[in-house]
DNA sequence: CATTCTTACGTACTGCGTAAGAATG
DNA sequence: CATTCTTACGCAGTACGTAAGAATG
């Protein structure tokens, strides 16, 4: 008997594919297919039912499908347990919101080098409700990114709040006083993309003062949508810190926006029953490498005391 | 991770010893050693302290056991569950008492082989005690003997209750009346080793007739007794049902002795924690294989209904 | 016709046993 | 000095990836 087989049956059955077992494995499917047949001989038992295209799971291997998520949960946990944290090896997969890639990323990801040097990281970056499905999908292991995921499936670990502002070039001239959402509706928002979270943030905005924001413009990434807003082609949402310098060189400022936004919750995302254990360990590295603010989220609306960026 | 390691970790943790672990898994003591130094790196942690001549299991080896009885138990559940009766891989270890040798054994052999065809069974015969001890230390999966094995760490299953009876050559005419311990214990007693069930059965019986044999003669087996006890040499305590042709043909001759030997009944034992789950099974091949009669044993003391004996 | 699984084949590696070595009580 | 664990070495079987094939929707 063999793990690796067990564990090559499972992400099979769970994703629904040798292909995507393959890839969430780094493996090929061949040799997906090959241990998943040597698992069947082992048996001698059918595992999948491949008269279809796709290869779907038999009851027997739903069966089978208790017993792999239990043993390799267990072997999960004794490999936390017994092994030294330094011999800890394998594949650790991490999503990461973009704000987080262009603050403390870095510095995560120096520290889990430090305390893991046998971890493969693979990062990937993308838009927070790309990086949850994937998540949800068994094939990411950790996400770092705004909001909270629901569910009892998942863990999450707060890393601190982020405050973003309106932001615009000063050549905008929009005035000094209050500008509520029927006002910025005029102006042209520059966003992120549709399906974004950036996105969402601004709509909600808008419609919580009954307004539209009637011009939008999406970008790819917050440096772009900050170089655009730059250039006065609009406004748009931007976390303060990252900005420090555009604001004192006076290339960006900061709108008198009302109601102000409120500070956006990160949090680090696991699957409860990871087979990863250093999925939990790492999003406690990543609380402590975050340097995002801890502000009580009771009180979102009040205007949080200015911090110390370190950026 | 491999299952083969931690197997191999598990039993040399559990006998105390790398050479007697390579004994129960079929292996060489430079195997296991290695084995468990694989392990060693794969944690990085010290599994067994070396500094003596024999390893020791250290505190975190200690943790590791538990994890390691967990993953195996489960491992055997699912092989059990999914796996098909005829593929069933490995070894099975049978220990069995003399009688069952010598009436029913080579039929439960051929059903085992018809059942399980891949697996290998290991024979031994010897005394009930060594049976026992031997299934206590995990060096049995399975003991077929008289008698139950108290605790809760072991499972039996009856396997019927086998008659015996004093026999004697008809020379040495003890006469036609009842025969009491008093009486017999003139005469010279033909038993198997001291150590074994039938010596203890014998002794049992004279104290309850408050006397003791004083001229006993021990010999290794039941055939060997059976035929000393031919040759007038002496008494000797034997299985009715196996000696049938003896009896006819006045070579043996049974004794009309009081109290009359209760039925002695025959389990099937294995640990209820085995890894081997096939034990179970073969157990309940052993019941259905066993053509040993099935008397009620509330009532030993009273004569049983002569059966139709098929030997 | 793109996708999904299977098969064939060559290579690299892992795991095992034999045998010899070192240490211990 | 017998027993117990470790090390060295060579062989064999296994596992993997590449690449090509077959089937399905």
């Amino acid at each position: 008997m063999n793990l690796k087989r067990l564990e090559t049956f499972y992400w099979a059955a769970k994703l629904g594919s040798f292909t995507a077992a393959a890839d969430r494995l780094n493996a090929t499917q061949s040799t997906v297919s090959m241990r998943i047949q040597e698992l069947e001989r082992e048996f001698d038992a059918e595992l999948f039912d491949r008269s279809q295209r796709a290869a779907r799971v038999t009851p027997l291997g739903r069966e089978l499908i208790q017993y792999a998520e239990q043993i390799l949960q267990l072997a999960a946990e004794m490999r936390d347990h017994i092994g030294a944290a330094e011999s800890m090896p394998g594949f650790l997969r991490v999503g990461v919101a973009e704000v987080i890639s262009i603050t403390w990323l870095p510095r995560l990801v120096k520290e889990i080098h430090r305390r893991y040097p046998k971890l493969q990281l693979e990062l990937e970056e993308a838009l927070t409700r790309d990086l949850v499905e994937k998540l949800e999908q068994g094939y990411l292991d950790l996400v770092l990114a705004p909001g909270r995921v629901e569910g009892h499936h998942f863990t999450s670990q707060p890393l601190g709040t982020l405050r973003f502002a309106w932001m615009s070039s000063p050549a905008l001239s929009l005035g000094d006083g209050e500008l509520t959402p029927k006002d910025l509706q005029k102006c042209s928002v520059i966003a992120l993309a549709k399906e974004s979270y950036h996105h969402t943030l601004i709509e909600d905005w808008f419609s919580l003062g009954d307004a539209r924001c009637h011009r939008i413009y999406t970008c790819k990434g917050l440096g772009v949508a900050a170089s655009l807003a730059q250039s006065g082609l609009g406004v748009t949402l931007l976390p303060v810190r990252c900005f420090h310098k555009e604001l004192a060189s006076g290339q960006l400022k900061i709108l008198n926006a009302t109601p102000p936004f409120p500070a956006i919750e990160f949090t680090a995302t696991c699957a409860s029953d990871s087979f990863q254990p250093l999925a939990r360990s790492v999003a406690q590295l990543a609380y402590e490498a975050s340097d995002f603010e801890n502000i009580p989220l009771r009180s979102q609306a009040e205007p949080a005391a200015e911090h110390h960026d370190r950026y």
